[in-house]
DNA sequence: TGTACATCAGTGAACGCGCGTTCACTGATGTAC
DNA sequence: TGTACATCAGTGAACGCGCGTTCACTGATGTAC
């Protein structure tokens, strides 16, 4: 038996070469690059390696595709953790316009990402959009619990604020799709008829709710 | 100068052929074979043929994709039309549920053809974008001219429902998303929650208008 | 501590494959006289 | 109407290309004695 610390070492250097590998295809993805997702050889240059160095990190192609998207799909959690953090105890409006204005540098800053994700969604292997499906239900569901707490601390009682935030989020993906290419002026354009149309739900569900 | 009708009668034959490979193209999309779009010999072996038969008809590949998009809104436009003229002269609420009603039907019969029409929505060449922006604001347009128009019949005076047909849009498009692969029975599980969430967006913004 | 051996991340060359596309050709159809 | 010629939709074979993947090998690193 050796030494624990010894035995990883080498491990430890496999663990950080792979960490280089997704770190070179997400900032290929960044930079933009999209031809139908990434190639092997492609995501190999940016590493800094040869093309055949991947397979002794990833099984196949489809593996370090999940991994990209998991990475993907981690930065906009964190995206929405922080946006959600900033709204907490304000009042309605303000609050969506915090929220808005977040998700809207969001979008600008990981426009590529996003891509992708919606690209990979409609990969024919499932496990992609099994993947991505999770992770955005995960999302949705903490904005639920978010506007519920929020609610209550207000007094309305203990109301289910899933459909509510199910909508606004069908709103900010077809805001995605529709900003994918379209300059910065536009967006923002477009960033106010979605306060509008968050409103309008917002307003809305009350009013269903009376 | 030949007689027009004789003249026309090879180029008639041609144009028969091109219509041929179209439907065929479609066929094969709307059995739902979708790995990334369609292959050349895949369309031509489909509509009986030989392989550079089809650059006869279409200057690359490109030109039969975009050709076959058009194909694909040309249907949605006429499910689109069909939908909103079941809509007509009834309140809110049942022409809603008419509208929903006749847009799960056309997502079950269209599935394909809405997933291929999304992923072409993220080609890198941005023709394919241009292309379904424009038919998309198109259908928009049309959906928020009836709305007007149904407002107007029942005195509501000259109001502008842009924002709001937009706003539904966004939700029925997530919801072709979402629905891509899940059962008849949670989509239509699905479809009543959209239901509300459209019914939030027309009770909302009535409130905005307040 | 020093040496002989095992492991294994990384490599260069090569694989089979299917893609979109080009090319010289064929033969039925239309045109001109 | 009959014949000689032009057009052109359709074809089989072949092209170059880049893809994901396999393989035998190398050489630095870790292991055992």
């Amino acid at each position: 038996m050796p030494p624990a610390s010894q035995k990883s070492s080498r491990s430890d250097r496999k663990e950080a070469t792979r960490r280089r590998i997704l770190a070179a295809a997400m900032q290929l993805v960044e930079e933009g690059r999209s031809p139908d997702a990434l190639g092997l050889r492609e995501v190999a240059r940016a590493a800094g390696m040869a093309a055949p160095s991947l397979y002794n990190h990833f099984t196949d192609m489809d593996e370090l595709g999940l991994a990209l998207v998991d990475e993907c799909l981690l930065r906009m959690r964190a995206v929405a953790r922080r946006a959600r953090r900033a709204m907490v105890s304000q009042d309605v409006e303000p609050a969506l316009k915090t929220l808005l204005g977040e998700f809207l540098l969001a979008v600008s800053r990981f426009e590529p990402v996003l891509r992708l994700l919606i690209v990979q969604w409609l990969n024919p292997n499932p496990e992609y959009r099994r993947l991505i499906r999770r992770e955005l239900s995960m999302m949705r569901r903490e904005m639920a619990n978010d506007m519920r707490d929020a609610a209550q601390l207000k007094g309305m009682g203990e109301v289910g604020f899933d459909v509510e935030s199910d909508a606004i989020f069908s709103l900010l993906i077809t805001f995605v799709l529709n900003a994918l290419d379209i300059s910065q002026e536009k967006r923002e354009q477009r960033l106010a008829i979605l306060e509008r149309q968050v409103m309008m739900v917002v307003l809305g569900s009350r009013a269903l709710r009376a």
